[in-house]
DNA sequence: AGAGTCACCTAAACCGGTTTGCTAAACCGG
DNA sequence: CCGGTTTAGCAAACCGGTTTAGGTGACTCT
């Protein structure tokens, strides 16, 4: 099957030390049980060896791995596409490293996340994006291993770290709403659940959170102006294209993914209509490129790095103390950073031709 | 030390059934040694027992981990706030996921990339910017796992991809040099090793393509308009401001990521310079923003995900088939793209006062 | 000199699986 | 009814380490 490794192994280093394993073993891990003589005479021969313990084997008797696992319900291709996780990652790294640990991403493996976990080598995950929906939560709940959700509070047995979605989203729809909008397209992020409606995840709170800033103007946004795509460049582009040829006609966007903004603005630019003159465009997350681009984005700011160093910074507490201890749930804050993507709704529409409602 | 797992063994599965532990195993891996009704009992009474093969376990018997680490020698946190970065992962995630393996992102553990490497359980790696001045290159050769490096040839007997750094650089240059600019400055990008000066790394390669293209029209970059610095938006910024500060005036920025790039423009923008109208700016990477951002940016594009996809196939031919086969070198193409963030050079200066040359 | 300590090292058990060889029973053709 | 082949399942060895429970000899104390 596999090639009889050429890497040299302990029992090889006691042998040409002429001690035991255990020696060896020592040698490495409690010098103080060994003659200092014998311990760096051992561990000359391992270095001219060029011995290593073996990472595997290591791992399976001190029954920890030193690794946690970032889990997606998306394949990690489409995932790393999107702005967010990469500052995600960051506050995850940056964490994980403090603690001395190694990150290992785990996504659906030939479509299934519960088999991609078993696989996995680590001492805990940090999940983010499960929905209650997902069709394998019941078994990836049952593998019993220390998990920490990020924006999701599908397991509510595990800890949790979310930000304040329908705080932030209704900021967002208060604002535009102020400024004269009501006829607005909400962009939402695909439910990481194919199947599944996902009636608690992101969308839905942040939909919720539009739909009540409005009705406090007593207007309203119908399902059909509710998209759904990938959050990404792309799909805003996608998205917004469809919404057109669908012949809807808003005077703002409302994206729930920065990503899914730029795309939905550079779809706009092609329709050649202005932002925010014809159109607005508020996205959510506050990526670090969002007052680069053109125009600055308004965004509502969620602290991305942050999320990911609670999230692991907890993760951490359950892996030490295993305990029973009611899981802890924290909310961070969001608000909204109003730059040059926003403006009063039009006095007149450049194009007269409404859609069909 | 650690905590007896409540989790089941394959032991617990075969009492429970009344087998052994052969048939249990013999019920996962290869079913048809076994009579059908045993083995499907068998997995029932898994399933009960909420029994999963424990993963290292697995791995040491098996000898492989079906897991490809991505090694970095600068700290992930840092890393991952480069958008390159997230492209790249991208990529690598791509095709790692097509033949089934997983991500492990190996960065320094307390300073030492090589003991990280040694922790990490990995069938391979691709091992990003690893310079031939890192203190630890040795270390990390003779561990004898399978690597492809990307963007550098520190390892010549390992494969590598890699893009044409100097052609792209010598484009970009030659296209400002063709604006008239002569006075430019090169933000270079940190090298990874934080002693060496990396004679044959990136920063060396691009560095190399620009001057060529400056010497053709008679021109110098001297040493002391190339400055160094992180490869992220703050990097740029801190960087071009110092310059400012050293009192150099340059029309063009030269800048060796896109992140930079961007840093560069926000400072020169807090300069109330206009760009290009006082200054050219012109990254490199091409990221997926760059078109997004104001204005515009010039850039080299390179194929990130590719060089990512590229290096897990590389990788996973040299995992197979661990032959000593000659190592594969790919090199991929880069061009220049021209946005807005580049113009002809000023005809007056704004500021007249200039440095101190 | 004998008992007790200590320093140093080792054999064997163990972590949780997979794989190899083997046995016992069932099956088969003549 | 018998020798040969299959089938179904088991015990034990193994993967490469760590850890436990001693064992040996030198040294100290009385």
């Amino acid at each position: 099957m596999e090639f009889k490794s050429q890497r040299p192994r302990i029992a090889d280093v006691a042998r040409e030390a002429g001690v035991s394993k255990t020696a060896v073993s020592f040698a490495f891990n409690s010098p103080s049980r060994l003659a200092p003589g014998t311990a760096s005479r051992i561990r000359e021969v391992a270095e001219h060896l060029g011995y290593t313990p073996h990472p595997v084997a290591r791992m399976l008797t001190q029954g920890q791995t030193l690794t946690i696992g970032v889990l997606t319900p998306q394949a990690l291709s489409v995932i790393f596409s999107n702005p967010f996780f990469g500052a995600f990652s960051e506050g995850v790294a940056l964490a994980a490293e403090e603690y001395g640990f190694g990150l290992h991403f785990i996504s659906p493996l030939q479509g299934s996340l519960a088999r991609a976990m078993s696989r996995a080598t680590v001492d805990g995950v940090v999940a983010i994006g499960l929905s209650d929906a997902h069709p394998e939560v019941e078994q990836i709940r049952r593998a019993g291993v220390p998990m920490v959700l990020v924006d999701s509070t599908a397991l509510p047995e595990h800890g949790s770290v979310e930000i304040d979605d329908v705080g932030g989203a209704r900021a967002a729809g208060e604002y535009i709403a102020s400024l004269g909008h009501r006829d607005v397209l909400v962009l939402g992020v695909e439910p990481p659940a194919p199947g599944g409606p996902d009636p608690d995840g992101v969308t839905a709170r942040r939909l919720r959170g539009y739909r009540e800033a409005f009705a406090r103007v007593g207007a309203t946004i119908p399902d059909e102006h509710v998209m759904v795509g990938p959050a990404s460049i792309d799909g805003g582009l996608a998205i917004t294209n469809r919404a057109w040829e669908d012949g809807l006609r808003p005077t703002a966007i409302l994206a729930m993914s920065d990503a899914m903004a730029i795309g939905a603005m550079r779809a706009l630019r092609d329709l050649r209509l202005e932002i925010p003159g014809d159109v607005s465009v508020v996205g959510f997350d506050d990526i670090d490129l969002a007052p680069y681009v053109d125009p600055p984005l308004t965004t509502v700011h969620q602290p991305i790095r942050r999320k990911g160093e609670e999230a692991v910074r907890l993760l951490l507490t359950v892996i030490e103390r295993r305990d029973q201890a009611k899981p802890e749930h924290r909310r961070l804050e969001t608000r909204l950073i109003v730059r040059a993507s926003t403006g009063p709704v039009p006095s007149h529409r450049k194009e007269v031709a409404r859609g069909p409602d």
